[in-house]
Parts: structure tokens; sequence; C-alpha cells
DNA sequence: AACCACATACTTGTATGGGAGTAAAGGCTG
DNA sequence: CAGCCTTTACTCCCATACAAGTATGTGGTT
């Protein structure tokens, strides 16, 4: 049973029973597949069909869940070539980024970045893993919003929804403290006011879901799309 | 008046209020500012508020439309640092996407691409601006499938929403008949299997409307977001 | 004339009922 | 027993009614 979700009837309820439903489905915590009904929702979290209707027509917009007409509604399979698409993307936006960064580099933007490893380094430390996937979101916001472009990030944001669910499960899975020093790599090449340098440690450092998807796909079919 | 839309009543008619709304919007028909109201459009299409208000739903997901509760749902205004956005991002991912298609660029690909730029130069010829932004839209997008990432036109085209009205606007008032030089430019870096080539043609192919935005602006700057 | 209060006509948000279609279970027939 | 048909329960889709909030115009007061 997923967590509950207490409504605050002041405000709009569908807006509400959206976030809801798409953290739960970012989550897996509502896995792929799983069966979502207007009525049993709405009657479980106490309001109509229609709020939860809408719900599910931004989530279908965004290819998080899939309104078969009078079937039903279900949370999305994870599309390969849709997750591929987005790391495709990221990594050919950051690396330009990075770029773009390395001749703006000086001590005090440095100092954030060094600033944000530390925080990392403690996470992983104490086995955090929520807490590093947040501060790794946080690293790449940081370096698009230094590079003067922060409204990029916000659209690479919402492109990773796909990515995510992905991400949720390699966290679990595979060694994360390497990628800490993928982002120090990074800085480095900013450090080294070298473009190439940085650009290059950010396509590694992004290129590593290319080796771990496989694994994931054999490991959990049941949640891709075939 | 904006067009009429004939509803066919043996398919699901939210879709295709979605549809229509979507396609005025970013044709400019509907420009940025125009009130949206369900039960007018209901009224005029001859269907209920239900189907409009999903519609509303939809295009304010992907920032086309904005729902002030209580108040109106209002046609978008073109956020200029989502445009910058969406051309920052296209210029990363397509330069990253030429420059892996110039090793494979074969004689069977570098006719198939010529052939695009004859179709471009008969639509220049009639002055046919619509169609030269169709096949404009055709020509990127067969870069990316030759690449072996359709997908990742897929993804762009959503981004380029925004993008959209304002190359709208720019095909009226800029002259257009120097792009085909640039998608010239881009296949013959193809044809030299030149990757650095081709990647610069297309980065300056796509930094074109960096020139042309801020005279937009100045021209048009009601249909901007202030 | 300027200003405030109120009534009215809107807007979107939510609840509910009916319709059409699907799917699965049960009963009938061969 | 196997196969087909009917029934039944369920789904989403659309229409309608009601609720709550906003903007506007009107009337009276100051």
């Amino acid at each position: 049973m997923t967590a509950s979700i207490s409504i605050d009837f002041a405000q709009a309820t569908a807006p509400q029973v959206y976030d809801w439903l798409r953290a739960a489905i970012l989550s897996c915590e509502l896995p792929p597949g799983a069966r979502l009904s207007e009525t049993e929702i709405g009657n479980r979290i106490g309001v109509s069909r229609q709020p939860v209707r809408e719900a599910f027509i931004r989530l279908a917009s965004e290819g998080l869940a899939e309104v078969r007409p009078q079937r039903g509604t279900y949370v999305s399979g994870i599309s390969t070539s849709a997750v591929l698409s987005a790391r495709l993307i990221r990594e050919a936006v950051e690396s330009d980024l990075v770029r773009m960064l390395a001749p703006l580099a000086d001590d005090a933007l440095l100092q954030r970045l060094d600033a944000e490893i530390d925080q990392q380094r403690t996470a992983i430390d104490r086995h955090d893993v929520p807490t590093f996937v947040t501060l790794d979101d946080r690293f790449h916001r940081l370096l698009a919003e230094l590079a003067g472009h922060e409204a990029v990030w916000l659209v690479l944001d919402g492109l990773k929804s796909q990515m995510n669910r992905v991400r949720h499960i390699t966290a679990r899975t595979f060694d994360i403290s390497r990628l800490i020093g993928q982002h120090e790599a990074i800085i480095a090449g900013l450090r080294a006011h070298d473009p190439a340098q940085a650009e290059q440690a950010m396509r590694l450092h992004l290129r590593e879901l290319l080796n771990d998807l496989p694994e994931i796909e054999r490991s959990r079919p049941e949640i891709f799309l075939p």
C-alpha cells in the first residue's frame, strides 16, 4: 500500500493528487504496470473522480501513465529509448555547459563546488543513498546555474522523469561512491580552466548509465516496456 | 476568429480539442494573452465544458496556456528564457548528432539530404514560407533519424513548442533563404566526414535565432512575458 | 465629483449521473 | 468436456449541476 495523502481543501485538489501520484511513480512506490483507478483513489483520499482524472491526464501527457479508454489506467513501463534519449540529451547539454563554465571558474565558484563534494562524501559515508541522489541533482543544477542557465536545468529536470525511475534502482544496486570521483574530475577540469577536460569528464560521468542499464534490464525486465 | 473544427464523435473529443488549440497557439492564430473560455469554446464546437477543460490542463502542463483559478485561462506569453533554453539545448544536442553522423555519411545518406535541399529551394522560390518551415523541421528530424536517434528528435520537437511561435514570426520577418546555405554547409561537413566542420556548421545555423530574437522582442513586445 | 458597498454576471473547481465500451465470470448448448 | 453466449461488473468519457471565487457595473453615500 502506498503512503497516504492528506488533502488541503483550501487549495485545488487536482494538483495535489497529481504531485502525490507523480512522486509515488518516480520513486517506484507505484511500480510500472500498477493499476490506477479513478474511483478507487478518489474514495481512498476522500475526493470525487474528477480531480483524480485530471491528475491522470497530466501524468499521461508526460508519459508516466497510460490511460486505455474503457479499460483502465496504468503506470507506464520504462521506455528504454526514452531513457537513452534523455541521457544523450543530458550529455550533450551538460558537456556544453561545463565548457562554457571553464573560463568563468574563479575561486569563489570552485569553493562552492568543493563544498558540494564534501556533503556528497558525508552522505556516502553514512550510506544515505536518498540524500546522495538529491545532492547529485543539486550538483548538476548548480553547474547549470553557475553557467548562467538555470532555466536549462529546469527543462532537463523535466526530461529526467523517465530516467529517475531507473536511477532509483541504480543507486540501490550499484556502487555509487565512484560518482564522487567523477564529480571531482569535472571540477578539476574547471579548475584548470580547460574546457575540453571538463567536457570529457562530464561525458564520462553521464555515460555511466550506459554501463548499468543493460544489467538493470536483465535483472528487472518486468518494469520495462517490451 | 480562429479556424473552426469539426468533432469526430466516434473518437474521444478532449484530444481533438487539445490538438486543435495547440496548433492554433503554435501558429499564433491564438496569440499570447488571448483569452480561452471553457464554456465559450465548448458551446462553439458543440461539446460540454469538460473535454475543453481537459485540453486546457494539458496545454497548461506544457506551458502553452495559463489557468488562473476563478479568473480565466489565457494563452501564455512567450518566455524569452524558455526560448533561449530550448535553443541552447537544440544546439548542444544537434551538434552532437551531426558529429556522430559524420563518420556514417555514405552516398545514399548524402543523396537523401541533397534531395531535401532541392525541395527546400523549391519552396523558397515559390515564397512558400509554411512549406519551408515544415521542410526545415523535416531536415533536422532526418538528421536525427539518420544518426539512429529518432526518439531524440521527438523530445526536441516537444521542447520546441515555445520556440515555434517565435519562428513563425521570424519566417515572415527575416530573410530565410540563407538558411538553405547553412543547411548545405552542414551537409558539406558530413560529406567531408569531418565531425568538427559539421558541428560548427550546425552551431552557426542554430545561433541564427540569437541574432533575430532581440529585434523580434523590440517589434512585438506584447507577445513576450515581462 | 470621488468613493465605497453591493448585486450581478462571469470564471474555474468539484461532485455526480448516465452512456458506451471492455473483460471476465457463469450458464447454456453441442 | 469444450465452446459459445449472456450477464454482470467494471473502466473511462462526457454532460450537467452546484459551489466558490473574481471582476465589473450600479447605486447610494459622503
